[in-house]
DNA sequence: ATTATCTATAGATCTATAGATAATGC
DNA sequence: ATTATCTATAGATCTATAGATAATGC
């Protein structure tokens, strides 16, 4: 481990602890037991540090969701659609829940995707096309995660909301085209 | 008008033509060519106009979308479901968007219920209880039309997705639990 | 020699208060 | 008198650079 990664390893530390408005270089120095201008002679600045931050954030979701989707099994669209939607929904809601500011600082703002490692993005997000089947289907179903998860980060749902229902009640209405559609058009293969 | 309501005004500007991050006391006292200091004997501080902010906010998107559906006709569930709900969507979606960063500040971060007039929030989002005729299911609609805009405004997908597809692909996924409700248990009344 | 760290500090903001000054309305 | 505005400024941060000092490795 580099003490480039290790500067990083210690914003990681310090965001996880004390959200993006307490991630300062002088946060990340001190949980090195450093002082803040040491950093620079480690990485380029804090923008370096949010992008690795950013990158690790994408990695650690994509590998949550990939893990999560095998033990499914794979399979196309089929009766089991809605299990596999409800899966992948449920892990994406578990591994944000639990890194929440990591989540925010990799989901807030442009994407630097110049600066990431290629295919990356595409990577984290194939579960998505994977259970939907549908580039479309997938982009939405992602969305509709992405709403859900900072909603409830932010305390927005109103108290007493049931989330655990309203999840479902997601994973049923994505699911719900591939009932109809076996029920409506079945395949022809 | 008050002159707290042209501070208010006069920050709306700046919000909308800066961002957020442009939006300061000296931004909001130039654009109506006072001094900073000024601004504290009219309203009680930056807080106070955000708050303010949101609550405007959270008003018009509820007018625009009341508007909307009122247009489509009432109704429950029935084979125009999936109509009720794109058009629902895409009025929340130009809405959103013809003003982004008020719809960004009044969405980002936790909602300042208690400085809220009572009832807007509820009123704001009634219109995606009308048209799926759940809590729940209103709440996951939010929640995709909120991930959507969130993702389009930040540019988080992919150069050369086409939006339109998708938002229509969620609009379908919403609206087709009802269709099949349809077709599956026909009402008894 | 090279590397890591330190102190000192420039430079850029922001919010908000204190107290003075000018203008308006009774 | 009251109201609106101004100047001056306290106080709090943050990022990042410059240059000195100590420690490590050949």
């Amino acid at each position: 481990m580099t003490r480039a990664d290790e500067v990083v390893a210690a914003a990681r530390v310090v965001l996880e602890r004390d959200g993006a408005e307490g991630l300062t270089m002088q946060a990340v120095a001190a949980e090195l037991h450093i002082k803040a201008p040491s950093l620079y002679k480690h990485i380029d600045g804090k923008r370096a540090i949010e992008i690795e931050l950013v990158a690790l954030a994408l990695s650690e979701m994509g590998e949550a969701l990939h893990d999560a989707i095998a033990a499914t099994g794979a399979g196309g669209a089929g009766p089991r659609a809605r299990d596999r939607v409800a899966t992948l929904l449920a892990a994406y809601r578990r591994h944000a829940l639990a890194h929440p500011n990591l989540y925010r600082l990799a989901t807030a703002g442009p994407l630097p995707r110049h600066q990431l490692p290629p295919g990356l993005e595409d990577w984290a997000g194939e579960p998505f096309l994977t259970v939907t089947g549908d580039a479309h289907r997938a982009q939405a179903l992602w969305a509709y995660a992405h709403g859900m998860v900072v909603l409830e980060l932010d305390g927005r749902f109103p108290a007493g909301s049931e989330l655990d229902v309203t999840w479902s009640a997601g994973a049923s209405a994505f699911a719900g085209r591939f009932d109809l559609a076996g029920v409506a058009h079945p395949h022809g293969d």
